[in-house]
This record gives C-alpha cells, sequence and structure tokens, in this order.
DNA sequence: CCTACCGATCGGTAGG
DNA sequence: CCTACCGATCGGTAGG
C-alpha cells in the first residue's frame, strides 16, 4: 500500500516524463493526484525537491542493478549481465529512467553538480567493466576502449525512448551482447 | 551575413538546447538577442513557430548528410560513411541536433505527428542501409537486423549528449564502425 | 486536504 | 525596434 507521498513521486514522475520538468505545473500533479493543488504541500517541499527525490532514486536503481552482478562471473558474461540488468531497470521503471537520463539537468545547484558526478561514477563502473575484460585478454588488442564504452552506453541511454515499459528485455539485451562482442559481420560465427 | 530572423533561430536553438523549450523564456530569448521582448514579434510568430524552424532544418540537416553517401559505394562502406555523415551533422550543428532529438517532443500537433513521421523516414533510411548489406551477403546470416539498427540508432542519437561543438567526428565514427563490424572480442583480426 | 490569496512571470498584442 | 499593457498561469503560502 503506497503512501500518498509515494503516490505524488510516482506521478511526479510519469508527468515530468511525459511533459518534461518545466512542462508540468504543480496544477497538473494536484489534478492528477485528485486534490487542489496547495494541498500537495503536505507531501512535499517544492517541485524542485520531488526532481531531486526522483533522479536520487533512479541512481539507486541503476546502481542496484549493476550490484546484482556476480562479482565472480567471467569478465565477457558481466557485461552481458549488466546490459541485461541496465535495460531490466528501464523497462521496470521507464518514468524514472526518463527522468534520470532527461530531465536531471534541472535540478537546481549544488544537487545538479552532485547528480552529475554520481553519473560519472556509473559510467565508470561501465568502464571497469570493459577494462577487466581486456585485461584479461577476452578484448582484441587493437580495441579503442573508449569508443566501446560509449558505443555500449549509448544503446544503454537511448533505452528509454523505445523501451516498452513492463516489456521482458532480457533477449534483447543479449542481442546487442552478441553484436557487440562479435560484430554484424561476424566473421566469428563462418569459417575463415 | 546572417539577417536578425537567422540569428533568432540560432539563438533559439542554442538556449533551446540548453535549458529546455518550456525553460526558455522569450525574455531569454529577446535579452540574448539584445532587444526588448515585443520586438521579438518582428521576426517570429510565436514562440511555437521558432522550434517549428529549428526541427525541420534538423531533419533537413540529416537527411542532407545521408544523401551524400555515394549509391555506388560498398554496402558497409555506405554504413561507415552514413555514421561519418551523422555524427558530423550532430558536431557542426549541435544545438540544432539536440532540439531535433531532445525537444521535438513539445511541438504542437500536427507538426508533432509529422514530426514522428518524418524521423522514422530517417530512421527506415538507416534500416535500409543494413537490409542491403545484408542481402548482398556482407552481415552474418544469423544476425538480428532489429537489434543491430537500434544499436547503431542508439549510439548515433545518442551523440548530441557528448560530442565537442566543432570537433572532428570522422576517426570516432570510423572506431565506432569497427566495433559494430567485428565487435570488441574480435577473433576476426586474430589467428583463429 | 481546502479556500483564498500572493507577487512574479508567462506568451503575446497594440500603437507608435 | 520600443513602451506599455493584456489575461492567464506560474510556484508557493496562510489559515483553517
Amino acid at each position: 500500500m503506497a503512501t500518498r507521498r509515494e503516490e505524488l513521486v510516482s506521478v511526479a514522475s510519469r508527468l515530468f516524463a511525459e511533459r518534461g520538468y518545466h512542462g508540468t505545473s504543480m496544477a497538473d500533479l494536484a489534478e492528477a493526484m485528485g486534490v487542489q493543488k496547495g494541498s500537495l504541500y503536505s507531501l512535499t517541499q517544492s517541485k524542485q525537491e520531488l526532481l531531486v527525490a526522483i533522479t536520487r532514486e533512479g541512481a539507486a536503481s541503476f546502481h542496484a542493478a549493476l550490484d546484482a552482478v556476480p562479482d565472480d562471473a567471467g569478465p565477457l558474461e558481466r557485461i552481458r549481465l549488466a546490459l541485461r540488468a541496465h535495460l531490466g531497470v528501464v523497462a521496470a521503471q521507464v518514468s524514472a529512467a526518463t527522468v534520470f537520463t532527461r530531465e536531471w539537468r534541472f535540478l537546481d545547484e549544488p544537487e545538479r553538480s552532485a547528480f552529475r558526478a554520481e553519473r560519472r561514477r556509473y559510467e565508470e563502473r561501465w568502464s571497469e567493466l570493459l577494462r577487466e575484460a581486456a585485461e584479461r585478454g577476452a578484448l582484441r588488442s587493437d580495441l579503442d576502449a573508449g569508443a566501446a564504452v560509449l558505443l555500449v552506453l549509448s544503446a544503454a541511454n537511448w533505452a528509454y525512448t523505445w523501451i516498452v515499459p513492463g516489456a521482458e528485455t532480457d533477449e534483447l539485451a543479449d542481442r546487442f551482447f552478441s553484436i557487440l562482442l562479435d560484430g554484424v559481420r561476424g566473421y566469428a560465427t563462418r569459417p575463415a
């Protein structure tokens, strides 16, 4: 049973994702909650505070998903599972993922800078996954690791625009992984 | 020598990209143009009309870039050049590319629907590039073409967030292409 | 959770 | 391109 506060954060998440932070008014949120505008201020200090709450929850979800990837899996397998984990979070919480990826820039300082740092930490974890695979010799030696990270993060960060809410994404994550691993030409799967 | 109208579209492009469409006021645009707010209405009918102009120009730029890819190049080579072309447009016009990719959803109907259709056409051209390559046997036969298109479009559409304005992007485009082609594992470049 | 209200700002217009 | 203004809406508050 969700509290009214949780309902408000959820509704704000949905409307911020649909209409944008600045395109959503407190009156819009009130209407969606079925109350008068002034009544919302017993559930939040401000509209901005809702954005802070949503972006923090988003960051926590993505980090938690990566945390669940087993340390003892192979380096390539860990990348595959991380991709599944990330897309899984997006599918489970499209609105929160959208606000996390697109609306965070409307955070006031100092939260905005703090968010950027947090986001960089998340991307660092992806770099680390690639770096480990490279160190263990699982990647080709002439690989541009920076380009590879950028490519996988592009796939991850663009996902909120096309993922169907609640859809199963593991298979698609595996297909992405397969292409990243062996490419679209795929000499690996053909006799030389 | 740019006209005042062109200056306004350029300024609007920059501010819409930085602050978002709803986060930018006519007063902001006036200040950046060095005039009073009311004076802008001799250069545009409305704020919305500026958004229409920017998104249309963006669409035209991306299509023109694809048009410049030679028909007689090989199917794989055409994909490489298309990637260069797309990233080149983003680098040359980051603001317009940002509005094109992120702010178009604030278009009023019927322009919003028209834009979506236009965008789908652009994505279809990418699908076509991949399809041709597949038909000519340049891609592995077990490839999920849908996933491959989604991956390359993710790289293209996320680019506005990290590309340095005016930077040279051909080399990076080629690195992306190389990873898409042969993967990060790269058995293709190793002896079997 | 409501009513009633605040000053500020919104996009846009009239008349020059 | 300016001044002066319009009604509507903004986020937020007071008092109950």
